[in-house]
DNA sequence: ATGGTCGCGAGGCGA
């Protein structure tokens, strides 16, 4: 059996204990990891040696950045995908932000992602979320057309809620006209279903979520959203029996703000 | 209790 979690940390620096003490009690073959918020020079690398993972890690200042953890193997390391689209607030000094790191682990390709906010339906933000989107599945499509067989996981965080029960209340959303829920986000995503990519999670987390806002006590009240999948494409589908989310990792001082989405694989 | 969050990095931005 090969364990896969995907995991939105909110730092790896302000959350080094809680996700050692995770990786010891869960024992995943490998972890992905999106908003390290850190680069290079100040991650926590003995975290992960320490512990006998090997990581990579893709991050250049406090904003973003994305990592994978492997006991199982870290081959081809590629940091972000063909043609990723860049950002700069108010079209000045686009950069190539780190939101997409890849490696081979135990045979699957297996991608961290973290996909652009969007901020508001109107902000040019949004418009940057779906073009990324749009490229990473014109990305995906190429992959699986090389190779039908291709065992893939996109995993990380999506912030797209694909249905009205992937969020606590949508009338909210929409009186507030939110991001995360509109046509266009949820045409993006489901345009990875159409070349072949299936959330396995779902089936087994019914009505789960996998994000609480810090603010308006989320947590507590039921509040939640479902934006964190590992998406399979078809041969890494048919290997899955059994996915779970890890709401406990919610729970007390110092938490993400996003749990763990875990897939187990048939060896 | 009629409000209520974090992290980074040192004011405001991003989520």
């Amino acid at each position: 059996m090969v364990k896969i979690a995907t995991w939105n940390v909110n730092s790896l620096r302000a959350r080094a204990d809680r996700v050692e003490d995770w990786l010891r009690r869960t024992d995943v073959d490998v972890l992905t990891i999106q908003e390290t918020k850190c680069k290079d020079d100040n991650f926590p690398w003995e975290l992960f040696e320490s512990n006998d993972y090997e990581v990579a890690h893709f991050g250049v200042n406090q904003w973003n950045g994305v990592a994978i953890a492997s006991r199982v193997g870290l081959d081809e390391v590629e940091r972000t995908f063909a043609d990723q689209p860049v950002f700069g607030k108010g079209g000045k000094d686009p950069i190539q932000e780190p939101r997409a790191i890849a490696a081979t682990c135990g045979g699957v390709r297996i991608w961290s992602l973290y996909v652009p906010n969007g901020r508001a339906l109107d902000d040019e933000h949004m418009a940057y979320k779906l073009h990324w989107l749009d490229v990473l599945k014109d990305n995906a499509k190429g992959w699986l057309d090389t190779d039908p067989n291709a065992q893939i996981a996109l995993t990380g965080d999506w912030n797209i809620a694909p249905t009205d029960a992937d969020v606590w209340d949508i009338q909210f959303f929409l009186d507030n006209n939110l991001t995360h829920v509109s046509d266009a986000e949820r045409a993006a995503f489901r345009s990875f279903e159409e070349i072949g990519f299936n959330d396995p999670v779902r089936a087994h987390t019914e009505g789960a979520f996998t994000y609480w806002d810090y603010t308006q006590l989320r947590f507590p009240r039921g509040e939640g959203m479902r934006i964190d999948f590992a998406l399979t494409s078809p041969s890494l589908t048919s290997r899955v029996v059994s996915a779970s989310i890890d709401r406990e990792e919610r729970k007390g001082k110092g938490a993400s703000d996003h749990v763990p989405v875990i897939i187990e694989l048939a060896d």
